[in-house]
RNA sequence: GCCCCUGUAGCUCAAUGGACAGAGCACCAGCCUUCUAAGCUGUUGGUUCCGAGUUCGAAUCUCGGCGGGGGCGCCA
């Protein structure tokens, strides 16, 4: 589909031609099946296609098909219309292949047009019209008290992009993080650090948050039971897990004294994330900690006791339960039952996502909630969205959870446990150092100063990339050399060709706020026709990525672009052009194609740089 | 037992039920005196796991197998 509010030139020309086959068709007794237009999918040519498939096979089913296969009846109709149409305004050529109807444009008049729109719309160019619904984004939901893996960056990144592009596609956007600050695993590292190392304290934000990782790893071996262990060491571990539970029940209990160490620790860790969401340029709008959703959840259990949709199991020495299933009517078993509080009255992670769901939308007022959280986690949420439903929230519909594969490591899946994790901090700086060494040797231009700042756009940019155009569903084996590839289908790619666009400009000494008028009349090479198509297609990507929520849709399309991009710049001179018509309406191409890719590239959250 | 995800080129991955299943990496052969070679051009590479079915048309939808991963009342 051609972008219909920004290029309402592409639609007239569709509706123009919809009417006429309609026009067609009744006169000559064919039923017209609904069309449906795509661009032509052959590089170099610009258009729209649509096929007579449908309708050929509806004649053949109604009996009036004379036995012509459908194909070639297809093509029959297709030669028909072509005749019918004749000339339309503002189409160069028709043509009709194999059951399809190919519109070609006239390239000139949209050249310009295109090219005109994306320089005056600038950094909104492909925005889409505002869609007067509220979308909540929660991603990026790291625990304190460990450090932040690569496997959380793909969900940080994953997360921003999704908000990125749905902002950007209409919708009014809340980006929220859901930190879990205390658990069992919080309260081991207290205890650890508490018995071993009160009163130490690495200097470093990161170093500071890494050394509690450490700490867990250690104080997991310790409470571990080994193999082989003898009495003694048993009894050990036996008195280790007690004042571990012991300090749990102090938290608990608001004991002073547990409360100021975990509170230490805890903004130590905090101080950790803020920095790296700083790193990936990430801003959050709401953080709801787990520590503060813990109390108020448990009045959510007594209200759906009271309406019937949960069960008191508790008086039989059972949890309170949600039977599904049952609830539903449904016969086999599919969402099952879910607890959502213990025994002993303490909350669960149940207990607390139908809390937060609750806030999300009472308090935030949100229409749409989306939940970027791995996919080990599906039938948790597919269970909290249908008691949302049972609980006659309308919201619950749109409510999402778009799951990602994990990050694993060659040798199996990462394990804080066992202290085998790929830290994001070890990534990033790996990323700069290799950055900086191809730029020392590729890139003499970059003034000393800069040299720091653009490599670490270019290490996070191939960071980024690399997770986000693999489908969100897969798991990543991470391999250092491939998440920072610089070569082919990478950020660095892409990068590059906004890079190159700039170089152009910045020589031709071109105002991108104030162009020369382009003129568009001369015969445009495949490339520049692939290039100005590529470039109208934006705002559709945009649109397509956020109504499926996928941010690999765009990270298609930014690659697309710059392949489009590169093609052109090798192929065809624009300060040499032959005259200073052309030269003017090339340069404005180029500006045009820097600022589309600037505008992809920001929704994935990854830097356009002018030099590299 | 039930549910979810997944299987496409040597490897990593794309492909609203439509034109010849496409990219990148790797391999091979070219292209820097010309807007940045982090690039471009070309070559090689396929029983889309298997079998049925629906359809004019299936990698895509349905059913049945096989392989891989995950989940299933008091972990998160």
């Amino acid at each position: 589909m051609l972008p219909d509010i920004i290029f309402p030139m592409f639609k007239d020309i569709q509706q123009t031609i919809e009417a006429k086959i309609r026009e067609y068709c009744a006169a000559h007794d064919i039923a017209p099946a609904e069309l449906k237009w795509t661009p032509i999918p052959f590089s170099g040519e610009w258009g729209t296609s649509t096929s007579f498939f449908q309708t050929a096979a509806n004649e053949a089913r109604a009996g009036k098909g004379n036995k012509v296969p459908v194909p070639q009846r297809a093509q029959e109709i297709a030669e028909q219309v072509k005749g019918h149409l004749g000339g339309v305004e503002g189409v160069s050529h028709i043509e009709a292949v194999k059951g399809y109807l190919n519109v070609y444009f006239r390239t000139s008049d949209y050249a310009r047009r295109v090219v005109e729109e994306v320089i005056s719309s600038k950094k909104d160019f492909g925005r889409g019209e505002p869609k007067d619904e509220r979308i909540m984004v929660e991603y990026a939901q790291p625990n304190t008290h460990h450090s932040f893996h690569i496997g959380h960056a793909r969900t940080t990144l994953l997360g921003e992009s999704l908000a990125r592009i749905v902002e950007f596609a209409g919708f009014d956007t809340i980006r929220a993080t859901y930190p879990g600050d205390i658990g069992l695993g919080v309260i081991t590292i207290l205890w650890a650090y508490d018995k071993f190392y009160k009163g130490q304290e690495p200097d470093g934000i990161h170093e500071r948050g890494q050394w509690l990782l450490k700490i867990y790893t250690e104080a997991t071996a310790l409470l571990e039971p080994k193999e082989n262990e003898t009495p003694e060491e048993k009894a050990r571990r036996e008195a280790y897990d007690a004042e571990r539970r012991e300090m749990y029940r102090k938290w608990d209990a608001h004991d002073p004294y547990v409360r100021e160490l975990w509170r230490v620790t805890r903004e130590w860790s905090l101080d950790e994330f803020r920095d790296i969401l700083r790193m990936l340029d990430v801003t959050m709008d709401v953080w709801f900690y787990e520590s503060e959703v813990d109390e108020p959840s448990k009045a959510i259990v007594e209200e759906l006791i009271q309406r019937g949709i949960a069960e008191d199991e508790r008086p039989q020495g059972g949890p309170v339960i949600v039977k599904i299933d049952e609830k539903l009517g449904l016969t086999k078993e599919k969402y099952r039952t879910m607890v959502i509080l213990r025994n002993d009255g303490t909350s669960l992670y149940s207990t607390k996502d139908l809390a937060l769901a609750k806030q999300k939308i009472e308090q935030y007022h949100v229409d749409r909630s989306i939940y970027v959280v791995d996919f080990r986690q599906s039938l948790h949420f597919q269970q909290v969205f249908k008691i949302l439903e049972l609980w006659g929230f309308p919201q619950a519909s749109k409510c999402y959870h778009l799951s990602y594969g994990y990050v694993t490591l060659p040798e199996g899946a990462m394990s804080a446990r066992r202290g085998r994790v790929v830290l994001f901090k070890n990534v990033y700086d790996e990323a700069i150092k290799r950055v900086l060494a191809v730029e020392s040797e590729r890139s003499g231009n970059i003034p000393e100063n800069q040299r720091e700042a653009i490599a670490k756009q270019i290490g996070l940019g191939a960071l980024a990339y690399s997770m986000l155009s693999v489908d969100n569903n897969k798991d990543i084996v991470f391999d250092m050399d491939e998440a920072l590839s610089f070569d082919g289908r990478t950020g660095p790619y892409i990068q590059n060709a906004h890079v190159r666009a700039n170089s152009i400009l910045k020589k031709a000494n071109f105002q991108p706020s104030n162009p020369q008028p382009a003129t568009f009349d001369y015969e445009l090479t495949k490339h520049e026709i692939e290039l100005i198509e590529q470039i109208s297609r934006f705002p559709d990507a945009v649109q397509q990525a956020a109504n499926e929520y996928r941010p690999m849709v765009m990270a298609q399309y930014a690659y697309d672009l710059a392949d489009a991009f590169h093609s052109f710049y090798h192929a065809v001179p624009v300060l040499q052009s032959e005259d200073e018509d052309m030269r003017n309406a090339r340069l404005s191409l180029v500006a045009a194609a820097k600022q589309t890719i600037a505008n992809s590239l920001r929704l994935l959250d990854i830097q356009a740089p002018d030099v590299m």
